[in-house]
DNA sequence: CTACATGCAAAGAGTTTGCAGCCCA
DNA sequence: TGGGCTGCAAACTCTTTGCATGTAG
């Protein structure tokens, strides 16, 4: 068995949750792809788990912190928490609509961190969003 | 006349917008306030204007930014953009929901741009969300 | 075998749209 | 006065919920 789904397995089981296949489903869709929306979510898994499922699945992934909510313009959008890839943030092209994710540089990660205690919070977590106009865009536009 | 509506008659005039009674009055609701949800906005000017009209005034806010839009947890909220405002962040405590603003340091600033073109972004804007539990809520459940 | 999870269907929010009448410039 | 804006109501999409049935452990 690959190594992901393991840790789903394990996450699952250690609170007592059943691995299911609509479960299984939902998470592979996820691993290894773009952050997707509940809409392209529903169009891929849409045969095998239905609607309503897909939502009590990401509700419950959300909670165990499998998953990560993503607001991204108007929608949201899911991926795999930290535990399945590396922390990082996302770039949105203004222009295309592409998204790309980048890692978080120390001097950034710390710099949050310092800020956050600045206003006396204790930072658990944090949220990045880059919106500007991406590599290829800037060329073909230019 | 105060400035901040002299402000938002001078964006409008200059997009060849009216100034309606509505657009004055959401504008009104969201200065000087605390991040705003429709439906609070709704609770707020529902007797002035219309739930359509509040959804058209924000889409033409947003489009002429005005208004910012923030996903804070599972909505939106929107609040008046830098024009009104000066840039700041937002840190959610996770225990009571509670928003505080923040400035952003020029460490952070630079160091966001850096990242962003290291991608082959051209930043133009960002938003960051901060999660972690405030003062308050450290010090009553300690 | 038993309890949890799913599918189905219907209800409930949240959001958008068309159109007739109103109001700002 | 005229064109854009609004209010109203209906349509639509997104999300949640209850209940009978299926399935993992």
């Amino acid at each position: 068995m690959n190594k992901p789904l393991e840790t789903l397995t394990a996450t699952l089981k250690s609170h007592g949750c059943s691995v299911t296949k609509s479960r299984k489903t939902v998470f592979m869709a996820l691993l290894d792809r773009e952050p997707q929306s509940i809409a392209e979510l529903t169009k891929i898994v849409g045969d095998t788990a239905d609607r309503a499922s897909i939502y009590r699945t990401l509700e419950l992934f959300e909670s165990l912190n499998i998953v990560e909510r993503l607001p991204i313009g108007w929608k949201h959008k899911f991926e795999l928490s930290d535990a399945f890839t590396t922390h990082h943030h996302h770039a949105t092209c203004i222009r295309c609509g592409k998204i790309t994710p980048f890692e978080e540089s120390d001097t950034l990660r710390l710099e949050l961190k310092k800020q956050a205690e600045a206003i006396g919070f204790i930072e658990t977590n944090h949220q990045l969003e880059v919106r500007g106009i991406c590599n290829q865009c800037r060329s073909s536009y230019a």
